[in-house]
DNA sequence: TTAATCATTAACCCTGACGTTAACGACTTT
DNA sequence: AAAGTCGTTAACGTCAGGGTTAATGATTAA
């Protein structure tokens, strides 16, 4: 049992980014590419720790790692836009639900004013 | 020592929307507001269970919770907007790394061409 | 009022994720 | 060649997350 029928890539996607570490690579990621050692210093955390971190990310695509070209030890990591890009379809097509709302305002008042007239309850 | 600073509000999001279950909660709540019980049923779940993933889309405001009008035992869960605005942003600032890379199209084919010519290495 | 229903919280496993140190492989440097 | 450095994998401990059943609260139905 627990059969687990293989996570979506969205999932791992998203598992891979509700980490704050991992996060917050990407973060520092968005200022240039950066090598796995400088990662690990960055977050104060050993680098097997890091190490792990950055296959996550790279399984899930949401990195890719190239070896330095002046220190063929040094790994050098980077940004990879597809993930990110799939995050944001299904990101749309969650919002698109308000949209639907024709007169989005209405449901936003709706909503705001507690779901009907009479039965006001606690939050 | 785990300090554990207290989460942030994109964090607590991401994490939400990590586990597949609230993710398709999260889908099916696109459709249209569903009471807790139906939900439990959906996903082939015990209540407890069902009733824990939606206080966790709860505190992080993913979903809000009103009582059935008809039957004050029913509590109806509907999405709520702010928290995908919020992870919206994010994925702007992030994506926002390519816009960045002025002719963008260079930083993909120095990427798709490996990072220098001589040292070919495995995968 | 008594019984049934919807949903929650309480108490309890159990797996998986994340961290650490130790060992290893690959490359550079002297 | 020997030693030092970068990064990974191996082995291990710990803890939170997610599932279950049992018990509790609140509301509706008989």
């Amino acid at each position: 049992m627990t059969a687990m029928a293989t996570p979506s890539a969205l999932d791992r996607t998203l598992s891979a980014l509700a980490d704050p570490t991992r996060r917050g690579v990407v973060d520092r990621l968005r200022q240039r590419p950066h090598p796995a050692g400088e990662l690990a210093a960055a977050f104060d955390m050993s680098p097997p720790a890091m190490s792990r971190h950055l296959r996550v990310l790279r399984q899930t695509g949401l990195v890719e790692e190239n070896v330095d070209a002046d220190d063929a030890r040094v790994r050098v990591y980077r940004l990879r836009p597809e993930p990110f890009a799939e995050l944001r379809g299904w990101l749309d097509a969650v919002e698109s639900f308000w949209e639907d709302q024709l007169g989005a305002f209405k449901a936003h008042a709706e909503r705001t004013r507690g779901t009907k007239p009479p039965g006001g309850r606690k939050s």
